[in-house]
DNA sequence: AAAAATGATGTAACGCTTTACATTTTGACG
DNA sequence: CGTCAAAATGTAAAGCGTTACATCATTTTT
């Protein structure tokens, strides 16, 4: 059997409420009782038992990251980075973290699971119901990576604007005018935000996009070198494209290799995300860095900052994204 | 305030040790009297407070998988997938899961965390000195991708000498003989696994493998291509690399790239792991796949059956491997 | 039909900490 | 040195299930 506080308060000679101030709140004890005390637990290698304090607070320190994404969640560089921010960050305190997909989470969303999460982070595109669920069971929200339409939740997102801003100057720097995009459809919020962006900067720099220029895909690998051979064999091919993230960005070096189309000589391409994939392929691949770690990091700062009562100052955060030029442009 | 299980007994009009025990022991209670209380639970939007279970218990069904790792940890497909399916089988149950780093928990070993998980999945190369910290404190201990020498723990593997002897297969039956090695300095039981299999496997067949057809590198593209640009150099190149995982062989590929070097007319490239990194090449690499999503469900089989008390039949389980074929043979 | 065995349910203690409230101690100040 | 506010400590009641043991109800055995 494990000491108690119990034990504790016998050899230390203290009550017990004085042995859990003395770990709990240790500004409210003397500074020699406090000694007296923590000499005990060491002797006793006592330690406070989680479970007991959890009940007698009512407060778990447990929050959740729910990944709202169709499948192979982990497997997406994105959630992963992020996702090791977030546990990095949740180590250091005193929380303790729970990570599911939306998927699995659903299965078990009315069982006493739900009950003991204080707060949960929602990764990808979680919906308003899933949104309300949580907030009727008191359960703090924080959105990453998303926005919902109506509701004004606290989140984090990355500089999308930014990024293609970036993407786009830079392209016109290497003195590109016929420049494409090929816009993958994944999470609507993402998809929507780099999409528009690009419509936007581009008109902004006087840039006439020609509607056959822009192309749609599945985001994944197929889709795209597909659509990339469409959009590169079109009489007046583009110099450039924008491939709305780095998968749909090799797929479109792939196309431009069975075509035999030299990188980036014949045409430029750029990819989002900068996940590991740009350094794996040759040439390698510009991208767009997206500081994945420092927003898993926020996330995790944030909640706890709401859980502790504090009003966000800012309850939208956006961490700005970086061009890393590399071989393809 | 939620309801507790008195309300439940109260309404019900049976004793709390039957509301408890319609929940947690059906089969203890009659059937019409489980009916009753479940209804009343229904009612009054009932569920037991799992804090209150695990304090009464004095179990917390709480398990950790801890990764064993430098850095950037889950960006590793490798433990990303593995870690996706022990979350998809620990939502199935009742279990909670913990996911941690080495070094993040490292920091935290001896505070009262430690104390609530019952058992750990140790993903990556542990060391003696941390399995036996677990298990003193009495913590249920399962390797995954991993073995320990002089330790006889359960563990989750990989059958590692049936990849490579399908990579060196599919090279003879290609018509290879003079195949190389980049063998990667990755997790120690993993490397030496790889490499060791591959020097018996080629002797078995009686291929001889000229000393300076076998190189190491560090497990980074940079290091990887710079090697593959030594070994293709040299007089008498090979005509296959065997690269002891996917981003080595992406190097192979770049290396060859950069020399003129027709894949696989020139040199043929085999990988290991199967990434999503394979098909995003050109030309895509032939590769072993790994059910890591298996392996992830078995470490929470194993585990909880370990919990639960069982002997197990089987304390190390292999699951095996497969060659997908693809451009580079 | 009585006795014995089995099954279902009830009683109440227990697990370990926190915290409101009560009491004691400390230290400042007149 | 006495008074009093503030600080430190103590007392004891939650908090919510589980489970050993006791009791009562049913079924089986003889």
């Amino acid at each position: 059997m494990n000491p108690t506080i119990y034990d504790v308060s016998r050899l230390s000679g203290v009550s017990t409420a004085t042995v859990s101030r003395a770990f709990s709140n240790p500004e409210q004890v003397r500074e020699a009782t406090r000694h007296r005390v923590l000499e005990a637990a060491e002797v006793l290698h006592y330690y406070p038992n989680a479970i007991a304090r959890a009940m007698a607070r009512q407060r778990t320190d447990k929050i959740a990251f729910i990944i709202c994404k169709k499948d192979a969640t982990l497997l997406d560089e994105f959630y992963a980075g992020i996702c090791d921010g977030i546990m990095q960050e949740t180590n250091k305190s005193d929380y303790q973290l729970l990570i599911s997909t939306a998927a699995a989470w659903k299965l078990t969303a009315d069982t006493a699971q739900r009950k003991q999460i204080e707060g949960v982070i929602l990764g990808g595109n979680a919906q308003a119901d899933m949104v309300s669920e949580f907030q009727s069971q008191n359960i703090a929200v924080l959105l990453v990576n998303n926005r919902i339409p109506g509701l004004d939740l606290p989140c984090v997102l990355s500089d999308e604007v930014g990024g293609v801003r970036k993407v786009v100057e830079h392209l016109i720097d290497r003195g590109h005018t016929r420049i494409a995009m090929i816009a993958g459809r994944f999470s609507p919020y993402i998809s929507s935000e780099r999409y528009n962006a690009f419509l936007d900067i581009t008109r902004q720099r006087g840039i006439l996009v020609d509607s056959q220029n822009i192309k749609m895909c599945n985001p994944e690998i197929k889709s795209a070198t597909q659509t990339a051979i469409e959009l590169l064999t079109q009489s007046k091919r583009p110099t450039a494209v924008f491939a709305s993230n780095d998968i749909i960005a090799s797929g479109t070096l792939k196309a431009a290799m069975r075509l035999g189309l030299r990188v980036p000589e014949d045409v430029a391409v750029v990819g989002y995300d900068d996940s590991t994939l740009c350094t794996m392929l040759e040439p390698e691949l510009t991208s767009v860095h997206i500081n994945r770690h420092w927003m898993g990091r926020l996330c995790v700062e944030r909640l706890t900052a709401m859980l502790a009562g504090e009003e966000l100052s800012q309850p939208t955060t956006i961490v700005p994204t970086e061009l890393i030029v590399r071989g393809t442009t």
